[in-house]
DNA sequence: TCTAGCACTCCCCTAGCACGAGTGCTAAAT
DNA sequence: ATTTAGCACTCGTGCTAGGGGAGTGCTAGA
């Protein structure tokens, strides 16, 4: 669709342009060797970019700067990618093989592409809504204290103490145990919990002792493994004020604050969850005004081809995707490799 | 030490730059109704404040700004504060008063501090090392898998699964939650560490079947207890963004390194720690220079005369003390009596 | 002891100007 | 038919000069 000349140009500026941020004019241009044309005839190639829509003046006299289209172009069809080196992959391997659960592992790998990529790193942990409860157990601290443990899935284990108002027998503990397993064993989440409240409303509990505040700490604690819990997980926040794209700090605030609510961003990811491999998003493509000017990568990751979630990285634009887009796709593998066990 | 004209026009000229952050002039005081100087007295009094070190030119004709010394003084002697309504008490008091564990409370309060000041807030955690150890138990959840719980003070649970690589029989596994119980309860989590390795070296557990990775799990369990977790925990970071104090992002950045790395600031905590009461350090007194314009202000919080952390805001040194000396002493207090029960 | 007056200092804003970088267009050269 | 050289034009930037304002210290008089 693009000539080969129109093509070379616009790389050669993007090149500039990612490296200097100041917008490239045909000066700069022409004079480099891999170019050998005149700065005349590099301004009416640069003439026609910008009727197409790929690249953009702040003002007369200054240069060009991609739009977010050119980006898109660059991404898609003229970005080369650096593999990084083995060395690096054990590294990094190296590093997320602690022995964490699930969320933990994620939160890991999060902070450590942050750290790689110095930008803002994103996770979007798998959804709890599928998980069946396994096992339902009241432990006796005391003829009072009881602790509570529900455990969900691989790693996924919710507990909290109970104090009753008055003792009980532990052989009614274990009753009362064996029958939450007997009813609940196997259920996903939702399921459970309704079947916990209709079987206290049918009085089948219904005994002399203390079973309710047993009932409801257990009802607690499989409502907050549903809803307790930030489904996206940012690190490395703090990287963003390395840029001069973000040196408004309300600017800044409001992006920070969109983390917060999350909203928008779900909908990029859950678009990644979709499509296998990598994404990027540019600019406006990030559904919400204020990441106007920053880029989104994500790339889902997997156990044994079931998708679980995707993570990614946020930052300006004007960002070493040749970089950062080997680095986030390398991390998602790895991720992937490591939560097979 | 200060005869009362000083004291009276100190006070009011920190009134004004508190409330407009502009140098104040001789001029603008002379003209408040309560001060009632011609503008070359009140330029006299300024001028020997000044030598005192209380107050400071930017240069030759910007009005005076307070130093260190004089928010020092300010603090100290010419402070009043506002007392927070009932209503104001109700309404956090009810906000705190949701079932959750300890750190979990700490940190709710936190964040609802940051938002009540619009300032950053950090909570110092109780320290863990004191913490006895009350009971081991393994959960059987199948064959190959058991749940590790370990229970140490009243809300603080570690638990983690382990997958063993051969089966084990459930009269075994109590016996071995049995002896560590026996051998461990009460203990603090140090000396529990020891009693466990010494035990391991003794051969004291070597039977024919897999409690090495059970006890390593405990061991691990043990030791995340002690270290893994922050003892400060900072929130509402981003609410800085809003001064224009910090408006210089690398500056802000150094200050959220600070925040990170904890140094310096556990310090200061530790000093709230000690002495009873609410305590406020400026500037240079925070002790890094990081925080240079910087004010900390900490109250240590309390569970029946036992002091177990201390909670507090930081902010810029141009920050309404009024408002937020008594917010931050109220929080400590409702939160030391939600913590008693 | 206070105050009015005055000379002085320094910041801040604006206007003006030259400069440089970049552009579009046109006409000549290849 | 391309490419290039040349030219007029635009616009941001940096520099300088100058006026206005806010504030100061000092002094002399009330």
């Amino acid at each position: 669709m693009l000539n080969d000349r129109y093509q070379m140009l616009f790389k050669n500026l993007m090149g500039l342009y990612l490296s200097d941020g100041k917008p490239v004019g045909s000066n700069t241009l022409s004079k480099l060797p891999e170019v050998a044309l005149s700065s005349a005839t590099v301004r009416n190639v640069l003439a026609d970019l910008e009727k197409m829509g790929f690249l953009h003046s702040p003002h007369t006299s200054a240069g060009r700067v991609p739009t977010d289209k050119g980006y898109r172009l660059f991404v898609d069809t003229l970005l080369t990618y650096q593999e990084p080196s083995k060395v690096h992959e054990q590294d990094l391997r190296q590093r997320l093989s602690v022995d964490l659960n699930q969320d933990r592992l994620l939160q890991e790998a999060s902070k450590l592409l942050s750290g790689l990529t110095g930008m803002a790193s994103l996770v979007m942990l798998p959804p709890k809504t599928q998980e069946k409860l396994q096992q339902v157990d009241f432990l006796m601290l005391s003829a009072r204290r009881i602790l509570v443990v529900l455990v969900f899935g691989d790693q996924d284990v919710q507990n909290r103490i109970v104090e009753l108002d008055r003792e009980i027998q532990s052989d009614q503990l274990q009753k009362l145990a064996n029958f939450l397993n007997q009813q609940c064993l196997g259920l996903s989440l939702v399921q459970a919990r309704e079947k916990l409240s209709s079987a206290v409303e049918q009085n089948q509990l219904q005994g002399d002792f203390p079973y309710s505040s047993l009932l409801k700490s257990t009802d607690d604690l499989l409502s907050r493994q549903l809803s307790d819990r930030q489904s996206l997980v940012v690190s490395g926040k703090t990287n963003l004020l390395d840029y001069q794209e973000f040196a408004d700090s309300q600017k800044l605030k409001r992006i920070y604050h969109a983390f917060n609510q999350q909203q928008g961003l779900l909908e990029l990811f859950d678009k990644s969850l979709q499509a296998p491999g990598l994404k990027v998003f540019i600019g406006s493509e990030c559904g919400n005004e204020v990441y106007q000017g920053c880029s989104l990568i994500t790339r889902p990751y997997a156990v044994e081809d079931e998708v679980l979630g995707v993570l990614g990285v946020i930052g300006p634009s004007r960002m070493n995707y040749q970089k950062v887009v080997p680095q986030v796709d390398l991390t998602g593998k790895i991720l992937s490799s490591l939560l097979k066990k």
